[in-house]
This record gives structure tokens, sequence and C-alpha cells, in this order.
DNA sequence: TCTGGGGTCCTAGGACCC
DNA sequence: TCTGGGGTCCTAGGACCC
């Protein structure tokens, strides 16, 4: 059996935690830049506020409700998200973290130990709940896919009260045929489009084609997704958990910037970010993207990526922080008004097994990255970098709906007045 | 006045070669 | 003059997720 656990509305329901005065309120929170809105909790869900759409274009809508509006508050997000998944990781040995809000739980072997999976389900929302202030929801299936749409139905469908639990063919039923097909987890709206004109609406239909007949027409991976919704694991634990194959890191500035130093440093910066996610995960990366773009809303829409090859493959920052400098000049363009710029690492292999270039360069000492990584692990990312990465920033955030750093920066703690 | 997220993976099709 | 096959590699853009 596998559970899915993730919590409702997380970005709104964050900054509920230490701000009670708004609970009871309908609470949106938008992506960087306040550009879309990214977050709806489920009062604000109930006034048809709609998710993933720009800001400045619902702006009324949320106005004439009196809806609390908040940017994005990551440091928060993320002290939550670990306190959540420290949380979970006590019910289960077997935790992967899908995403921030989201963990999978392999509880294959349990069957002798747990006689009733929604009473545990339940018990699991109560226990975060009390040490986290985080209302989730909790699916569990035979497989991760039907873990996802337990999960589905236990937040969105009526009767749950947050647990769902498919265990046996009529559940599984009932589950997967009051769900439209594209919120089965694999299936986006391109996809929805195409099965319906083949008459497959619900997520049972899909349950009920052949798999062979889905490779035909789709692709395996859909033929895969088929057969996990009838109870036959094809996602094993190992997929589930991967490795990323590619890394990337990417933002959109607050405002336009044409100055050259300034899109230099915003791209080591990335570098930065990139190589830090490489040594995370243990992986080397024969290859980095490097890219730069104004906004593709706009007239003259300039967009140029330049692909940089490794003489063997690294993560170490410096190394990566070199290639921007040398191929920075193809990418800068004078006048441009760069709105996103970004860096990906891809061709990732191994730290652990690494075949060496006879013939390549002597390496720097990998000590002097983990020395770096455990600095900042011990004193926040940040505390050494870089010094090229420290330039004088002269692009920020843009952030008007900011909530405080509640949990991660001292003149910020919550304030209790008796 | 203007404003439009971030990340990962896959694939069709172009470029090149023999 | 026009057309023809098969393979590899690369990249832009599509699709999906949260």
């Amino acid at each position: 059996m596998y559970a899915l656990v993730d919590a409702v509305a997380f970005y709104a329901s964050a900054e509920k935690v230490f701000d009670p005065a708004i609970r009871n309120k309908p609470v949106v929170v938008l992506t960087n830049n306040d550009g879309c809105v990214c977050a709806v909790c489920p009062i604000a869900r109930r006034l048809g506020i709609p998710k993933f759409q720009p800001f400045f274009k619902v702006k009324h809508v949320l106005e004439k409700h009196q809806v609390v509006i908040r940017s994005s508050n990551y440091e928060l997000y993320a002290d939550l998200s670990e306190r959540m998944m420290n949380t979970l990781a006590r019910f289960c040995d077997k935790q992967h973290i899908y995403s921030i809000d989201e963990a999978f739980l392999d509880f294959n072997g349990f069957a002798t130990l747990i006689s009733d999976w929604s009473n545990f389900g339940q018990f699991i929302r109560r226990t975060v709940w009390r040490e986290t202030k985080l209302p989730v929801g909790v699916g569990f299936g035979p497989t991760a896919t039907l873990a996802k749409a337990a999960n589905h139905a236990a937040k969105k469908l009526a009767g749950f009260n947050g647990v769902a639990v498919i265990s046996d063919e009529q559940s599984r039923k009932q589950v997967l045929a009051a769900m439209a097909v594209g919120d089965i987890w694999g299936v986006g709206r391109r996809l929805a489009n195409k099965l319906k004109l083949i008459n497959i609406h619900s997520g049972l239909d899909l349950a009920e084609q052949s798999p062979q007949r889905i490779k035909r027409l789709f692709s395996v991976v859909l033929a895969r997704t088929v057969k996990e919704l009838n109870g036959i694991p094809c996602l094993s634990w190992d997929d589930v958990r991967q490795d990323k194959k590619q890394l990337f890191s990417t933002r959109s500035f607050g405002q336009r910037i044409t100055d050259r130093q300034a899109l230099k440093t915003a791209l080591i910066n990335h570098a930065c970010v990139v190589a830090r996610k490489l040594r995370e995960q243990k992986s080397l990366a024969q290859r980095l993207v490097i890219f730069v773009a104004s906004s593709p809303h706009q007239q003259g829409y300039y967009k140029k990526s330049y692909s940089y090859q490794f003489s063997a493959p690294t993560a170490d920052s410096i190394t990566l922080t070199n290639a921007v400098t040398d191929i920075f000049a193809q990418l800068y363009k004078p006048g441009v008004a760069f709105y996103k710029c970004g860096v990906g690492a891809l061709e990732l292999s191994s730290q652990v097994f690494q075949q060496r270039d006879l013939f390549a360069n002597e390496h720097r000492d990998p000590k002097l990255m983990s020395c770096l990584d455990t600095i900042n692990a011990r004193y926040g990312i940040g505390t050494l970098a870089i010094a090229s990465a420290t330039q004088t920033q002269r692009w920020h955030m843009k952030r008007q709906y900011l909530s405080p750093h509640y949990t991660t920066r001292w003149h910020d703690l919550p304030k209790i007045q008796c």
C-alpha cells in the first residue's frame, strides 16, 4: 500500500500558520515577482478565484471579495515543509519527498500492523495538524498513481473528509468514476482533450482501456498509467524517487535589466545554485546550458542560449561560474531589456561511479566544495559564496505583499500579546 | 503605465554524414 | 534535373507537474 500525503493549498495554508487572523479569510499567494496566482485556499476557491492566472488580470476580482493577498515567502514555506516532512517520516521508513508539499510513503509490508487505513489516515492528518498547523489530505492506493487519485478524492470529492482509501474493486471504481480524466496524474490538458475525442472522459474510462491500444494511440507512458490505474505497479519505488536527469535554476527579474554586469551576476548566481543542487544529489554535469531572454509578451523578443561542454563532468561551483564568464559575451546584447535568464545542468552522471579522463586537466579538490556546503548547511545558504556572485545586485524581486519570515529571522519572530 | 512562475522530461524535426 | 535511404546528434518547443 502506498500513501500520498500533501498539504491543502500549501502556500496559502503556510501563510495562515502564524497569522490566525487570516485563517477564516480567503487567501491567495502569488508567484515570484507577484506575477501569477499560484495558491488559492479553499475559502478563496469557493469564491471562484482561479489558479495560475496573471495577477494583474484578476486583481479586481480579489479586491471585490476582499481576498488576502501574499507574495511568495519561500523561506517560510521551505521551513514549514521540512517540519511537515519530518513529522511524516515518523510514520514510515520509506518516504519519498515528491515536491515541497507532497510525499509518498511506502507502506508495503505494513498490512499486518494496520487494520484500518482510513483511521490511520485520520491519525496522520491529526498529527500533522497538531505539530505544524498545516491541513493535509491523505490518499492510499496499491500503486503510486492510485494513491495520487485517492489523495485527489480525499481533498476534492464530497464525503471523504481528507482521507480516501483505494483498497478493493469497489473503492477503485468509485473514485476513478468520479474523477475527470484530466485529473489523473500524468494526464494534462492536451492529453485530456485528445482522450475526450475518443470518448474517454473519466478516470475509470481511461482505466478500462487496453494498455496496448493506448500505447499504439498515445505513448508507453500513458499505457503505464492505465496499468497503474488497474492496480498493476509500473512505477517502481526507484522510478518514483530517481535522481533528476537535468537540474535548472531560472528566474524572471522584478524589473527589466539592461545592465551587463547585473545580468552576468544573475547568471553566476544561477550557476552556483545548479552546482549546489548537483552536489546535493551527488551528480556531475557534462554540459551546461546558459540562456537569457527578453519578455515574450513584448515586441522584439530576444532569446539566446549557449551550450557549454565541460572537458570532464563536474559539480564545482567555480568551474560552472567560469563557464558562464567564458561565454557571457555571446549572450549579452546591449539595449535588450532582459526579462529572464537561467542555467541548467544536463547529461548528469553519478559522482560515485565516475570514469576519469586520463588526459583531462587536474581537477580541483572536491574538499573545497564540501567545505563550502558544510559551512552553508550550518550557517545558512549564502554565508560563503563565490565573490563574483555577490556583486551588487541591481534587480529586486517584486514582492509587494510579503509576510514576515516568522521562523528564519530573529526580528520576524511572531509576537504574542497577553 | 505596465504588468505574465519555475522545474523536469520527452520528442519531432532539422542538420549533418555516408 | 530531380529524386532517393538510413543513421546520429542536437535543439527548440511541447507537455506535464506543482
